[in-house]
DNA sequence: ATACGTGCAAAGTATTTGCAAACGG
DNA sequence: CCGTTTGCAAATACTTTGCACGTAT
């Protein structure tokens, strides 16, 4: 059964118009800080600020829509700090980065209970969207154990026009 | 059945070294070459030294592998040139812009033949191989069905360690 | 002859890095 | 206090663009 997951993210060219739709618990925001705590690293305000605005979210965003949505947020955060942490929450495996084209980078939580989902991106307006289906992580999950690779991961992405683009 | 489609091209950071095995034969850089002629295009050198060495590949390149490779066979070309004929070629429809991560864009011919392939990356030495799967692309059609969406495309990568980096 | 294609250099983005100051533990 | 984290600015990497010149038709 496929799942559209979520109302969309605008990614369209800046300023970027994010409408994200917080219905995530906290669950991931506590697990990130508190593993971070463990590991010895220290509770900065630019870090906490980024995981705790990741963790509200259903799909990626850029760095520069996290820069501008704390900035809107009166939380301003310079963004090398938000790359840097960025960097070191998808080195850790907190967090996946996500490439759509466009070159530019998006990012999202990794979400503790195993939900996993993929792209749809329309070509015209920008516009993403998550979908999951699991006869399609079967599929791949077949795929991978057959390449004599040691999969750690995987990502597709499907390009076309949106519903509202297509007209 | 899954196929491994290629012997491999090292991606790996500047200088690249690509092992390119051309095992294909010109009817797509003979067919591109024609149909961009029919299409009132003049035949420039630089367009065409890319488009030669394009559809001897089975797998993806990025614009400075290509410039490299040209250079190696004292066919220099102006990398903006490059940039510019694989935009043309990616907005005509010959060519397709593929996204692996690292921040580059690779660039593959699109055979007339709907021969489909995907891309498994080592995040250990850059490596990427091809592959394809048929109940893979069977999962992949029926989803894209049921998005809503007019999709033109789709990308699937998988992430991971390869045969000699898992050791 | 004319306008398309090309190469160079400059400009534009996205991302990373060096460094001094701020700050958490 | 000490060392991590942060912010700024500079550096880097990739890609695009402006412009003068060459060249196919």
């Amino acid at each position: 059964m496929l799942t559209i997951l979520i109302p969309a993210t605008i990614i369209e060219s800046r300023p970027a118009i994010v409408i994200a739709v917080p219905t995530r618990s906290t669950q991931w925001i506590d697990a990130t800080l508190e593993s971070l705590r463990t590991k010895g690293h220290r509770d900065g305000s630019a870090r906490r600020a980024v995981i705790e605005l990741l963790g509200l979210q259903d799909c990626c965003l850029t760095a520069q829509e996290i820069f501008d949505m704390l900035r809107d947020a009166n939380e301003t955060v310079g963004i090398a700090s938000i790359y840097r942490t960025l960097e070191q929450l998808t080195r850790e495996g907190f967090v996946q980065r996500i490439d759509v084209g466009a070159g530019v980078s998006r990012f999202e939580p990794i979400h503790a209970d195993g939900e996993h989902h993929h792209h749809l991106v329309c070509e015209d307006c920008g516009k993403v969207e998550a979908f999951a289906d699991d006869q399609l992580e079967r599929a791949l999950r077949k795929v991978e154990g057959q390449t004599g690779y040691s999969v750690a991961g995987h990502d597709v992405v499907l390009r076309g026009a949106c519903r509202d683009c297509v007209k």
